[in-house]
DNA sequence: CGTGCATTTGATGCCACTCAAGGGGAGTGG
DNA sequence: CCACTCCCCTTGAGTGGCATCAAATGCACG
């Protein structure tokens, strides 16, 4: 663990939490609040930060409430995987193994939600509720991967970049409960190069497809970490997806 | 669901099952096991059939006994991904969502232990030792699926087939509990095709490398769905993995 | 105003795709 | 037993998309 990463009591009430109602606690009641509440604790990273390394001793899980973060796999001669994406709400670690599986990296400022290893598996075994959402998080960050797979594998360049606007849209209006349409603003908090680990490009291609993207009036660039969408359909023809998001669950 | 998918009875004990200490039940104590049995059939499939389709209604969950199936994702153009491989033990089908996500295949002949979706539903609430090994086993395919998102990133054709054959060997190996090594045989329920939807090439290019994998002397071709591998550590080289594929969990 | 980093742009090459033709084995029917 | 067919697979030639190598630009910061 970094020993810059700011450690800080715990405070926050989960009342008005921002991710109160969509992150592992989500269906919780008021007392098993509380008991999150007694062996939670915040921590703060920079962009940049790495938060795991591969191989490591993780000795707490947690939830992201604010940034970004990036699950990172790589071959031995260097060549870099993005294999998730963990954006407020979701969930970071995995019960019941102390090793980390994946380098995590905040690819933005970043705030965590901890909770301790060992009393949070403890309410896992006790909390159905907790149990039951997890399973259910699970679930959704296995279909996620499973939609990066199509991408990977069969995806061109441009439609990946495509998609990758599409679902931060997606993941930013979900937590107002609202579908993208129309002209919106999108964050970008990641550097070409992530995005370049991310899409299973090299970041000259990211670049490129970006400018191409610009040039034909599908994005227009804000700054390199912002970009405004004229039209959130154009941008999901241009994903090659047909679908319309499903269900805003 | 096909009409011609052959609906055994409910005859084969749990206790002398291939998959008892793998599948979901694997944690099951014998009276969880007999409630398991009460709600249980079996059901069987050719290679080639479908189990269901994207969108579908599925009103049952189920354990891969013996054979392999695959789970797919198309554009609307067509172009094709299989986003997982579904082997003896692997569990089929989302708990608490009726419509399936994904066209899934028999890719070879393929058994099922199937459960009727309301009742074991209603098992998962009520038994924390199935649902804490369905949590288990959704966390080892999202591990899966991350490695599988590493190999269509920034794989080569090459380390991709050698990538394939090395899951199948280990994933062969873990059913009796050992670890592959030295001169083995292994399987390959796939055509070319469906080996190419897996990896993200076409089947000119899995058909290629495979060839070249023989011309060299990594691999021998007994039939054209059965490798000898000569080698496995070589295979592994070949792979572009460092590690050694971790426990044996 | 210089330094450093992220990003853009340019030139070239290669790997895998596309299009096309041919081979081999299993099953069927004469 | 052989001819025919179908399906799966192999092999070849040519092309194109993305990677690689290289250099220039823009921007933040001291």
């Amino acid at each position: 663990m970094p020993a810059d990463a700011a450690i800080l009591a715990t405070q926050q009430p989960c009342n008005n939490c921002p991710i109160r109602y969509r992150a592992v606690c989500a269906h919780c009641e008021s007392e098993e609040l509380d008991e999150l509440e007694g062996i939670k604790f915040y921590r703060r990273y920079e962009a940049g930060q790495t938060i795991v390394w591969a191989g490591d001793r993780m000795d707490f899980l947690a939830s992201v409430v604010a940034g970004m973060a990036g699950l990172t796999q790589q071959l031995e001669d260097g060549r870099t995987q993005m294999v998730g994406l963990l954006l407020p709400s979701d969930f970071l670690g995995r019960p019941g193994r102390e090793q980390a599986a994946y380098t995590v990296t905040a690819t933005s400022d970043l705030l965590l939600c901890c909770f301790r290893r060992k009393p949070f598996e403890e309410l896992l075994r006790s909390t159905p509720r907790i149990a039951g959402r997890l399973l259910e998080m699970t679930l959704d960050e296995l279909d996620a991967a499973r939609d990066w797979l199509l991408l990977l594998g069969r995806k061109s360049a441009r439609e990946k970049i495509a998609s990758l606007l599409v679902i931060l849209a997606r993941r930013e209006a979900a937590l107002i409960k609202r579908r993208p349409q129309g002209r919106i603003a999108v964050e970008l908090p990641l550097t070409r190069d992530a995005m370049a680990d991310y899409l299973g490009l090299t970041l000259e291609t990211v670049s490129r497809q970006m400018s191409a993207l610009k040039r034909e009036g599908v994005i227009e660039l804000d700054g390199k970490r912002r970009v405004i969408v004229p039209s959130f359909d154009r941008l999901v023809l241009e994903s090659g997806e047909d679908s319309d998001g499903g269900p805003l669950s």
